[in-house]
DNA sequence: CGGATAGTTAAGCATGTTCTTAACTATTAC
DNA sequence: GTAATAGTTAAGAACATGCTTAACTATCCG
């Protein structure tokens, strides 16, 4: 399982639109800063700023060649992002599936009663 | 598909351990805001703007009867956070096989110009 | 070498977040 | 009716976030 920390700043990272479409397109396949930079609406070093986020929440990993920079998506973290959420609804499915037989019980045992009168 | 500004808040919500925690809880049943709030190290208001935050994004509603605060997970606005993910891995996994194929295309050609020498 | 390209660092400002305490309202129980 | 319970509101302190501009470094190209 994810620890907290992590989640956190995945989350936290994800909570932004700018760093979600640069994540989008990194899933795409990878793009040098300046692409990534090329279609928004600020300056470089707040890209680069969006990027260290990106980078420190684990969900996009960078490696620098020459001067340019390749960031590539880390699906793995991605995916422990998504399964939270999958754990989440695991819980809530087998609440509801409980639920619904309690319910199923009780109305069979009501039938039960209005037969013994 | 869900707007970007449900997203930002979706996931604002969810970067925040205490709100990640609520939202377990409420996962498990419904809960009243002092139950909530029972766990959590720290003041009523506090957990009450916590709750704000986890309504405003949808994640959570609630509602008062008496002097009971109910609160309850909404599990469509979960789906729909976990849904991007799932698009996010569709895609990437997309990618991946084109990747694959054109690799295997390519080790094709490869061997076919090996034995023409 | 010298200029263009790609990225980086630092400082500062405006705004947002997370908590606190204090004071308050509405409901229920005795 | 009085007191306990459950929640709410407001104000403020402390820190985090998302930008900016200016100045800088490292690499590549001719």
């Amino acid at each position: 399982m994810l620890n907290y920390p992590q989640l956190d700043l995945v989350f936290q990272a994800l909570a932004d639109p700018t760093r979600r479409d640069m994540v989008e397109r990194l899933g795409r396949g990878p793009q040098s800063v300046s692409e990534l930079a090329a279609p928004l609406d600020m300056s470089l070093p707040a890209v680069l700023q969006h990027l260290q986020v990106l980078e420190a929440s684990g969900l996009v990993s960078s490696e620098k060649t020459g001067r340019v920079r390749m960031c590539r998506i880390e699906p793995k973290v991605m995916e422990t992002a998504e399964s939270w959420f999958a754990k989440r609804r695991e819980i809530w499915e087998r609440r509801l599936d409980r639920l619904g037989e309690f319910l199923v019980e009780e109305e069979t045992q009501r039938r039960k009663a209005r037969r013994k009168r």
